[in-house]
RNA sequence: GGUGAGGUGGGUGAGUGGCUGAAACCAGCAGUUUGCUAAACUGCCGUACGGGAAACUGUACCGGGGGUUCGAAUCCCCCCCUCACCGCCA
């Protein structure tokens, strides 16, 4: 959520970064100030009876004690008969607050300078490009048909037991997750992050902070009977950590990471988008976060970047890096780098790792703030990336690996999994 | 799930109707003293939303919500959470 008091000094500059998401900005943030200016209004009527009735209320006091009982009563009534204004006022003010609080959770967080124009995926901007893409013989397989062929990965098991989107992954394949989870866990604990194994479910309140409620409620699965929801990504409960909590600035960056399922309903998705392991309900997931004071946030997110992209190179894949255009950028972010690696059979990019910076979008929803010496607090800005999410990476890796042997793995992974090919 | 105790500022912890936005101590900040370190002393030190050029000032907040009262951290009701013991259980 972004600050109003910062949209009222920075009415114009918030309006023209907004413009990069294809809304119209304009009427959203007049909105926002027309029900601000009412608010406080509001705010101030109600604050100056508040005023008087304490004074009035103070008078009694001091004229029981003074024993002058006739015109402690003649002022206890007048006070009584504020009573009522008060209310009406103090509802006024309630109601306006919600009003402003629903109309800005509407609007989605400002793009930074950087970010392209664009309505869609397609104006993505290509940053930079690394690793070869195979050229695989003509009988080259899908994932999914690898994966029935070497017995890795039952799809139909999952049916049975849960449902689509749930696969069931055997013997090498399920060793070659563990060690992934090993592997990735080490790069980052290696580049400073720490290692942390959260709830997989978290509160209401969480799920709001990092702004999948309200509204994208449909996203994820929800237990009813105790009002918890199941985690879409561990960025949820990691950076909720800091909920409500006023750090020292000499503690920032906070570097965190932390291995979990996740688990997304993607209520619309169908096709040959969901095929294998290009889309599920539920996958596994390595992700950073990092809590970072606002000048030094946007470096910050290139720090991620190389390091997300320095894990790719490890594992020998084709990759290539995106800086998302406005329209195809999420709700809060302020500017995301997509990484999508190639995946050979189905030849097509497939996105592994999403690496974003909030600004202070998150933290305001969440009012995490960091305190310089004797100052006020301010905002902290908070970003997370993936490092990675699993079944892309895996499908990536069988397509273009594949030879007659089986699949081969890169040699770190070699390493971690204690064998060299999935066969 | 049952019973009991409790939730106060960064921390510990006083406070049972007006003199309390809240004692005291610790931590933190600024200064004095000091050869350095340590110690001592003095002052400052919660958050949010308003008004004001500023000095300053209004209001709200003692887990959350509602109520009683001229007036609530303090009394009443509901909810949430924590702790202890019991029960159940990987």
């Amino acid at each position: 959520m972004l600050q109003i008091q910062f949209i009222r000094e920075h009415t114009a500059e918030v309006i023209e970064r907004l413009k990069k998401r294809n809304i119209d900005a304009e009427t959203l943030i007049n909105k926002a100030l027309e029900i601000d200016d009412m608010r406080k209004k509001a705010q101030y009527d109600c604050d100056a009876l508040l005023a008087e009735s304490n004074q009035l209320s103070r008078t009694v006091g001091e004229l029981m004690k003074a024993g002058n009982k006739a015109e402690a009563e003649a002022i206890r009534s007048r006070s009584a008969a504020l009573k009522e204004d008060i209310k009406n006022l103090e509802e006024k003010v309630k109601q306006l607050e919600a009003e402003l609080q629903q109309h800005l959770n509407q609007i989605p967080n400002t793009p930074y300078h950087m970010v392209p124009e664009g309505k869609g995926a397609d104006d993505n901007l290509e940053i930079r490009k690394g690793g070869s893409i195979p050229s695989l013989p003509e009988h080259a397989l899908p994932h999914w048909e690898l994966a029935a062929k070497y017995n890795l990965i039952d799809f139909e098991l999952g049916v049975k037991i849960t449902g689509a989107g749930f696969p069931v992954y055997k013997g090498k394949m399920a060793r070659l997750q563990r060690a992934m989870v090993n592997f990735l866990l080490d790069q980052n604990t290696k580049a400073g992050y720490t290692e942390y194994v959260p709830p997989l479910v978290v509160n209401e309140a969480s799920g709001y902070g990092t702004g999948q409620l309200p509204d994208k409620e449909g996203q994820m699965y929800f237990i009813g009977e105790d009002n918890l929801y199941l985690i879409p990504t561990s960025e949820v409960p990691l950076t909720n950590f800091f909920r409500d909590e006023i750090l020292k600035a000499e503690d920032l960056p906070i570097k965190l990471t932390a291995f979990t399922p996740c688990f997304r309903r993607e209520a619309g998705s169908y096709g040959k988008d969901v095929r294998g392991l290009n889309r599920l309900h539920q996958f596994d997931k390595v992700e950073i976060v990092q809590i970072a004071h606002p000048d030094k946030s946007y470096q910050i997110l290139e720090e991620m970047v190389a390091h997300v992209e320095g894990i790719i190179q490890l594992l020998g894949l084709p990759y290539r890096i995106l800086r998302l255009c406005g329209g195809d950028m999420g709700f809060a972010s302020a500017m995301t780098y997509d990484f999508e690696v190639y995946s050979a059979a189905q030849n097509k990019w497939l996105e592994v790792s999403s690496v974003s910076n909030f600004e202070s979008f998150q933290a305001n929803r969440m009012k995490l703030r960091f305190k310089e010496g004797n100052e006020k607090p301010r905002l902290a800005h908070t970003l997370n990336g993936s490092s990675l999410a699993f079944p892309r990476i895996l499908a990536a890796l069988m397509e273009n690996n594949q030879s007659e042997q089986g699949i081969l793995l890169p040699a770190i992974l070699q390493q971690y999994a204690g064998f060299e090919y999935l066969n």
